[in-house]
DNA sequence: ACAGTTAGTAAACAGATGCTGACAATAAAA
DNA sequence: TTTTATTGTCAGCATCTGTTTACTAACTGT
């Protein structure tokens, strides 16, 4: 057979898809390698689109990280109107135990990440910030309280740990514990950490 | 007065004094700044001796990591010798919750730098590998209880997502929390996680 | 069908980066 | 003092990286 037939169709035109292609691959590669590690060749040939359609839709390397970073927090922020952090530590301790690959723990280690741009700093602390606050009224601790908000900072401090060492070590047993494995553990940690007291 | 007396006497020749100082600009940089952001070209200004001498003294940046990891391993290794872990949550704590700048922390955010490279790789595993056996150990649990180790790693894993989010985010009031602040709440997690059960 | 707009590509540029080889300065050895 | 080895500097290389510009191909409305 050809070349012709076997290599796909010219894919059909559409820059909101495109767009999309790009983004989906920049957030795994800032997620995995961290932000200096990745070069916009790597994303554009991830996502098989051109280099410069990068600038073109996200003006810059910096822009497309910070489109990354507020896409990330949307969906964390999505996702926690439907489902309100559970009151329960076994509800929470759940949903951080979750496989590495989707929900949470996934978007803190993309928090972690670094361009020294001011801007996603900014945005990166504000998803921080609203999070602890969160987990710590959660809690059913009045708002405000400072002992309790430093605890449920100490919380998502340990989560985003966790999730690191899960990802980049390779840290046996911890990197290929399941779910049933890690929330006994992660219970015992929130519920000492944000008991009411 | 004229630049020749200002400029510093030309430093007294010394490779070995050289080489520490090279090693403890990439140190700082590596671990404040992960080992892609940095280059060779910025250790070496901060060192204030020529770049060419990393080549030189560690063969390539790469080289030079590996040794920055060695030293930060040994440097653990031996202040665990020193002052074995302690063995109440309280001491753990205390000895996690130190300022940031200082012991332990430090190093455990340069153990989460990643170069890519194999051999960094192998190094930085191993003293995660064995420092979660210690702290296991520390617990009064028999050598080989999974259970335990998981838990140890758990533990290992707050402590760093503490020292990252600490020195990297400026998420208040987790960034600036004095170290009585922070005892309380790692005790409790400690104990919460390590208690023999 | 045609013109105008939009989506995508290719090539290149300027600057940065890791590294090297030839050389100069200093210290040590003879 | 002369010779030799070590330590440090300089300039440049090849490559990589982010970005831009000029161009081609495809879609849209008329």
């Amino acid at each position: 057979m050809t070349a012709r037939e076997t290599a796909t169709p010219p894919r059909r035109r559409d820059a909101a898809k495109t767009r999309q292609l790009l983004l989906d691959a920049a957030l795994q590669r800032f997620t995995r390698d961290g932000y200096a590690a990745t070069t916009v060749r790597d994303i554009a040939d991830d996502a098989g689109v051109n280099v410069a359609l990068i600038s073109r839709y996200f003006k810059s390397k910096e822009g497309l990280f910070e489109a990354c970073l507020t896409s990330s927090v949307d969906e964390i922020r999505r996702n926690a109107e439907d489902t309100p952090l559970g009151r329960t530590p076994e509800a929470i301790a759940r949903q951080i135990a979750r496989p590495r690959t989707e929900g949470l723990l996934n978007h803190l280690v993309l928090l972690l990440r670094s361009s020294g741009d001011e801007g996603a700093d900014r945005i990166r602390l504000g998803l921080l910030r609203s999070y602890g606050e969160r987990l710590a009224e959660a809690t059913g601790s009045p708002p405000g309280d400072d002992r309790m908000l430093l605890r449920a900072q100490v919380v998502l401090a340990a989560a985003t740990g966790i999730a690191l060492l899960r990802t980049k070590s390779g840290l046996e047993p911890l990197a290929s514990a399941t779910e049933e494995d890690l929330v006994p553990p992660l219970r015992d940690l929130i519920d000492a950490l944000l008991r009411d007291r």
